[in-house]
DNA sequence: GCTTGACTCTCCCCTTGGGGCAGATGCTAC
DNA sequence: GTAGCATCTGCCCCAAGGGGAGAGTCAAGC
């Protein structure tokens, strides 16, 4: 048996590690005096706190390591593996984005010397929106839930024998930018009028073009309304965002194209 | 002047986020009417707003950004910018070493369908380690630090007109594994025996020999220590590693050898 | 047998970046 | 005047522990 400390010098994690996976439930000494409540443990369970060390690395949380130690389930855990590999794959993909921006961050700064060129560089346009005849989805959704939704409406192109145009979005109606549930309509382009849910009439728009990820898009949103306050407009309805380039274009995220319009009427 | 929850829906983020911003200092409202304790925002406020995310996405805290903000120093910015890129960068290829092991992970667990199989295939060895003359560095230091420390070590190389075996390891004494700061001794194998430091003799160990990255080692440290508790041996002396293969080699992590002592004796 | 120092216990507060809710006002429109 | 939002402050909560206080425990030395 072996005392707390020993234990945690062996498996190198501190004593207050041991004391909270104890509280948790995630690992209990084999045993513990039940007088001076002095926690000792068994060899073998060093096997398991490296076992744990080696889930957390992988990017378990506490809660779902305990999960997967009490699973029996080799298929399940084969799933929750191969699972977790392809979450830590994308976080190494928006890592690379994110290092990509930092890098076109610098670079802009060292050659104008100013550190907001880069988030300040849009160009505001006034003028109509193109009508579009559209088929559209309309719910209240998670922006990871995009994905979803476009592929029913993408199902409905066959079966209805409709044409893409290549012009697709979404309309933002209630900004409030939960992220978790929005009130979202999203919307492709096709060539037939006759068949379309709606038709998105003309309209005075400011608009400009996004270049890069969506993790940006709030900057494009930004200079979009400051330029309307600015300028005498007021907002005269919700925005929509037209996907020109994106990840369906095989593209990097840096080399994405997306335009922002915001109706908008005279003061 | 915009209202808290324009601006919030503006800039996308929750109004929670403007009041927690507002208390730490980061971006106070332009003006707070002093009656109603209303939070009102200046349309230039949105730019700000955007560089804070984006430096948020580039992964400073807001306690830095609060530092960056109030910076004036253009060469001392360009430094953070610097600086943030190296660490992001350094995050990505642990993300890498991670991926790697994980992927070997599930393809051991489903050759052998045991999950623990890639953990437990330490081989343990009874055998006298090597003799060793060595230049010695011992000191109180983080492992991080331990870079630093070695480099010192080395500079003797030249200076003292001695051989390198290739043979490099560190002991430690204190295995608090506190990881900030631990009583660790650095040494450097060469072939000079009247000008070393040390003479490391021979000492009957318990041994084995770890694949892959540092961040595993402590599993190795867990079979060795259960196969002594386990086999009627006791620990009798500070372990030490040996570094056989590591990032000098050019090497990546997964193909890192080290050889990890243990010096035994009979109970 | 006593003391000393090392080890361990529980309990409470702290961290980051906010989220959620309660109860109280404020603002605006009808 | 009042209904329905918007907003305010204040309090507790999350994960994964860290730090320290104050008290009890254990083994060794004298």
């Amino acid at each position: 048996m072996l005392q707390i400390g020993e234990f945690s010098k062996i498996c190198q994690v501190s004593v207050k590690t041991l004391h909270h996976y104890d509280r948790l439930g995630l690992l209990t000494p084999a045993r513990v005096d039940p007088l001076t409540g002095y926690r000792y443990y068994l060899p073998e369970q060093i096997d398991t706190m490296n076992y744990i060390q080696r889930l957390k690395r992988y990017g378990f949380s506490l809660e779902e390591i305990q999960r997967i130690l009490a699973l029996s389930d080799e298929r399940e855990l084969r799933l929750l593996l191969r699972r977790q590999k392809e979450k830590l794959k994308l976080e190494q993909r928006e890592m690379a984005t994110i290092l990509n921006e930092l890098q076109t961050h610098i670079s802009v700064f060292e050659r104008t010397g100013d550190i907001m060129t880069v988030q300040k560089s849009y160009v505001i346009e006034v003028k109509n929106s193109p009508v579009m005849h559209v088929l559209t989805n309309r719910a209240k959704m998670g922006v990871d839930e995009f994905g979803k939704y476009y592929g029913a409406l993408f199902e409905r192109v066959p079966r209805e024998r409709v044409t893409p145009t290549g012009l697709n979005g979404a309309r933002y109606y209630d900004e409030e930018f939960n992220s978790e549930s929005s009130d979202i309509e999203l919307f492709i382009g096709i060539r037939e009028r006759e068949k379309a849910d709606t038709v998105m009439e003309a309209c005075l728009c400011a608009m400009t073009v996004h270049h890069g990820g969506y993790s940006t898009l709030s900057e494009a949103y930004g200079a979009i309304v400051s330029w309307i306050l600015e300028n005498g407009y007021r907002i005269a309805g919700a925005p929509f965002e037209l996907y020109l380039k994106n990840q369906f274009d095989s593209l990097a995220p840096e080399d994405w194209e997306t335009e922002v319009y915001f109706p908008i009427a005279k003061q």
